[in-house]
RNA sequence: GGGUGGUUAGCUCAGUUGGUAGAGCGUCUCGCUUACAUCGAGAAUGUCGGGGGUUCGAGUCCCUCACCACCCACCA
């Protein structure tokens, strides 16, 4: 079969890709030398919702080259493929194709429907991911693809492997180690998602903004004289004042404040710290007062100096509510709307100012209590605050307004306005297990290229704050914890002399606010573990063999739906609180069947009832172990101890906190070894002029497309040569065309050689032995060119190994020895 | 407010121990010569952001300024 004069990369690449796999080319150990030295990488595996875009072909090119160079020279090469669930993306794209094909909403569905329906997309995604790659030329050895949710309950066939094991089999360990806790913090709330995210997955961004400026009257009609005075000592200001002024971008805020905080060394406050003043807004009789008080935190050089302190709604103003004691009054509901719920406004105000005049209340009770009066209730946030606004202004305490640039939190996939929320969520306590992950780069075992990503590792891991794992989200690995309510023998005893249970928690055994006793947490890989756990507990409490307690786990969510939909409650309205059930098998059933309360005695057994935490672990916490869960870990597979810790990670510099970090961390803390030796991070890839691709400007270059008209060679090459260490790489279509027509040169020398019979005969393996000047001449150029590539590759400068070889190519081999080479294949050899 | 990187030919960018600048694309001229017009032969274009310093010698090291990009950050 004679050449054509252009490559067919269509044809080519189809029977290429098919012959390797037959041959099987790619598997783990393929073409590896006896006793031959490890080299693995991971795929950073893509998210399964949708197609691959040019980024991914940017990282998938870098990680094939690093492992066919090695396959090639007889290491035992593994690259390991697989995909990750990405918790938030893929929910949210499984919610928009059911809106978009009309079906009934994911609450409407239950979770067990929805999970099915996302385990379908699942199927289809992953396998089109796989095929993109596979055109790519992905060198993975797919027999081994992996699936950051395989293994998980209601998993389908084919998605058997165990990975949810080794992501449940770590939370439990860390749980016992007391690396994860649980508990209630203010965190990023997305209110679109209703889910915490972590502080990574906010974006800050500058928008326009108002400030404005509020009068807090003076409580009782008290005055005071306010001095003000400029930079050399001179009075500006001196006037008899009824009111603190305060500065707010949040308005609405203002009906969760608890306080007023001044600078302990601000003069101008000194005489009304320690009085309180009222929140202008709200019903009159009913408004609440406030005291003034003293912090560190505010800027007496900032606005007026005073500062209202939201102890539910901001960071900084948490920090000063808890160091002074100020209660953290919630405002809003999970989707951002001002809260709707609990007693009417004027009681919970009533009871807000016994708690300000010092009456004690716990954490629970302030939580409880909806500061929203009436008029604002149920209302958007941003509704809320136009009103609040225009409320203040009416009454004239509004001093003014400023238009002002200010950075606001949005979610990174949402893109709506984070709220900070005071909520009960699972963090992983990152102080603990930070040191070894710096240690470790810091000596050097973990190599991070190129090396400012090791300054900003330090930097980020030196400041680390707790991660928040917790997602109010269905589609991931549901937290293996399971909540009992707390009880206590109370010593009572019935008529037959059996004793009486009483529940010390207050509150309502649903509301998920309300497990606050970690004794009664059962943190187990199986809820028969956690069974077994909760009876051993139980019987603790009472003294009584094990045998004789009977555990059940409920279902949370549906005891939530028998809630809802049954008229009666045997709950008190007013605290949601039930005290004790005896034995009285009616009262059991009745309270048992309405609030599926935790516990009674039945027939001479005690019955204790759980919940699973219905939540599920923020998707990075599962891809922190990739490394380990792919390779089988806790099993002490074979791949495992031959291929980690890996050799290479390759992957976008974006991902260093949210990935690499985590999985230098979570390795460390679990197995004790750095996941990998090298970490080589790349740029975004950007379009030639250096903007980011996106389908609103329209310069996404697809590499579909892009294969389907320069075919994959030309891509790849065009990536290799952009993949500059600690460059921006800017791909051109141009570029693409261009190295398509280097394929095409060196097709072409290749049908010369063809066309002078060169393939006709086997020559056999290893260098020939040469006779002719020119071919000694370019068997030595060869071998110039391998040192040249080797050691470009070996300090993953991938555009020097693309530059070499084709200015060896072009320059050389075309230019120079094909013509060279006429004169001795025409003459009579 | 911190941090990191960048500023080299018209464009996009390389330039790893300091020794008077390179590639691709584009431009211009010529050429369909038996591997290749997705090609060949030839040509033009740079005070390597500004300033200062170290050195026999600096795009390459140091200082400083300007501008750009990205990341991180709680100023109400």
């Amino acid at each position: 079969m004679s050449m054509e004069k252009t490559f067919d990369p269509a044809a080519a690449e189809a029977r290429i890709s098919a012959a390797w796999e037959k041959a099987g080319a790619f598997r783990a150990g393929a073409h590896a030398k006896p006793g031959a030295e490890a080299f693995c990488i991971m795929i950073p595996p893509p998210n399964v919702t949708g197609a691959l875009h040019v980024g991914h072909a940017f990282n998938i090119v870098l990680q094939d080259i690093l492992v066919r160079w090695h396959r090639m020279r007889g290491f035992d090469t593994l690259w390991q493929p697989g995909q990750d669930h990405a918790g938030i993306a893929t929910q949210l794209v499984v919610e928009r194709k059911l809106a978009e094909e009309g079906n009934a909403r994911r609450q409407e569905m239950g979770r067990e429907a929805f999970l099915r329906k996302v385990w379908e997309w699942k199927a289809e995604s992953g396998g089109t991911i796989v095929n993109q790659l596979k055109r790519l030329g992905a060198s993975c050895d797919w027999e081994r693809n992996a699936f950051t949710m395989s293994g998980a309950p209601g998993a389908p066939a084919g998605e058997a492997r165990k990975f949810h094991a080794a992501v449940i089999r770590v939370f439990v360990d860390m749980y016992r180690k007391g690396l994860i806790y649980r508990g209630k913090r203010l965190v990023n709330w997305d209110p679109h998602f209703e889910t915490a995210i972590s502080d990574l997955e906010v974006e800050n961004i500058e928008v326009a903004g108002h400030m404005w400026h509020f009068r807090y009257p003076l409580a009782g009609g008290a005055t005071y004289r306010h001095v003000e005075k400029d930079g050399e000592g001179r009075v500006v200001v001196d006037e008899v004042r009824d009111y603190i002024s305060i500065a707010t971008t949040r308005p609405e805020t203002m009906l969760g404040d608890g306080a007023v905080a001044v600078h302990p060394s601000d003069a101008r406050y000194a005489p009304i710290v320690g009085m309180l003043c009222e929140i202008p807004v709200g019903p009159k009789e009913h408004r609440r007062l406030i005291p003034i008080i003293t912090d560190e935190y505010p800027d007496p050089a900032f606005g007026s100096g005073a500062v209202k302190i939201t102890g539910a709604h901001d960071f900084n103003d948490h920090a000063v509510a808890r160091r002074n004691g100020i209660p953290c009054y919630r405002l809003m509901d999970t989707k951002g709307a001002l809260r709707a719920d609990g007693l009417p406004y004027a009681e919970a105000a009533a009871r807000a100012r016994e708690i300000a005049a010092g009456a004690v209340a716990g954490e629970a009770e302030v939580d409880a209590l909806n500061l929203v009066p009436e008029a604002y209730r149920g209302l958007d946030r941003f509704e809320a605050r136009r009103r609040v606004v225009a409320d203040i202004e009416a009454e004239g305490l509004m001093s003014g307004v400023e238009a002002k640039p200010i950075m606001q939190p949005f979610g990174d996939r949402s893109k709506v306005v984070i709220e900070p929320m005071l909520t009960d969520q699972w963090f992983v306590d990152t102080a603990q297990i930070v040191g070894p992950a710096l240690e470790a780069v810091r000596k050097g075992d973990t190599v991070i290229l190129p090396e400012s990503g090791e300054k900003t590792y330090f930097h980020w891991l030196e400041n680390i704050e707790p991660w928040c794992i917790s997602r109010q989200l269905w589609w991931g690995h549901q937290i293996p914890v399971w909540y009992g309510l707390e009880i206590t023998d109370s010593g009572l005893q019935t008529k037959s002399g059996e004793k009486v249970f009483v529940s010390t928690v207050t509150g309502d055994p649903l509301d998920r606010g309300n497990r606050t006793n970690p004794d009664f947490w059962f943190c187990a890989a199986t809820d028969g573990e956690a069974v077994n756990l909760a009876r051993e507990k139980i019987a603790s409490v009472f003294g009584v063999s094990p045998n004789t307690v009977d555990v059940f786990p409920f279902d949370i969510a549906a005891a939530e739906r028998v809630r809802r939909e049954d008229s009666r409650n045997c709950l008190d309205p007013r605290t949601g609180q039930v005290v004790s059930i005896t034995d009285d098998p009616e009262l059991f059933k009745e309270a048992f069947r309405l609030t599926f309360m935790t516990a009674c005695r039945k027939n001479g057994r005690i019955q204790y009832a759980i919940h699973r935490d219905p939540d599920v672990l923020d998707t990075w916490f599962s891809s922190g172990l990739w490394p380990i869960g792919t390779l089988g870990w806790p099993e002490k597979t074979p791949e495992f101890q031959k291929y980690f810790p890996t050799s290479v990670l390759v992957t976008g510099q974006d991902i260093l906190f949210f990935w690499v970090a985590r999985m230098m961390m979570m390795q460390l803390a679990v197995v004790g070894e750095v996941p990998f030796r090298t970490v080589y991070l790349h740029g975004l890839v950007r379009d030639e002029k250096g903007e980011k691709m996106s389908k609103t400007k329209g310069n996404v270059i697809d590499p579909l497309e892009v294969i389907a008209e320069f075919g994959t060679d030309a891509l790849r090459f065009s990536l290799a040569q952009l993949a500059v260490l600690g460059g921006m790489p800017k791909l051109s279509t141009e570029r693409i065309r261009g190295n398509r027509n280097f394929g095409t040169k060196l097709w072409n020398a290749c049908r010369f050689a063809e066309m002078n019979g060169v393939f006709a005969e086997d020559r056999g393996d290893g260098v020939p032995g040469a006779r002719a000047t020119v071919n000694r001449w370019i068997i030595g150029e060869v071998g110039r060119l391998r040192e040249e590539v080797d050691a470009a590759l070996g300090a993953f400068r991938f555009n020097e190994a693309a530059q070499a070889l084709y200015a060896f190519v072009w320059g050389v081999v075309c230019d120079w020895y094909v013509e060279f080479a006429k004169p001795l294949l025409t003459g009579a050899d």
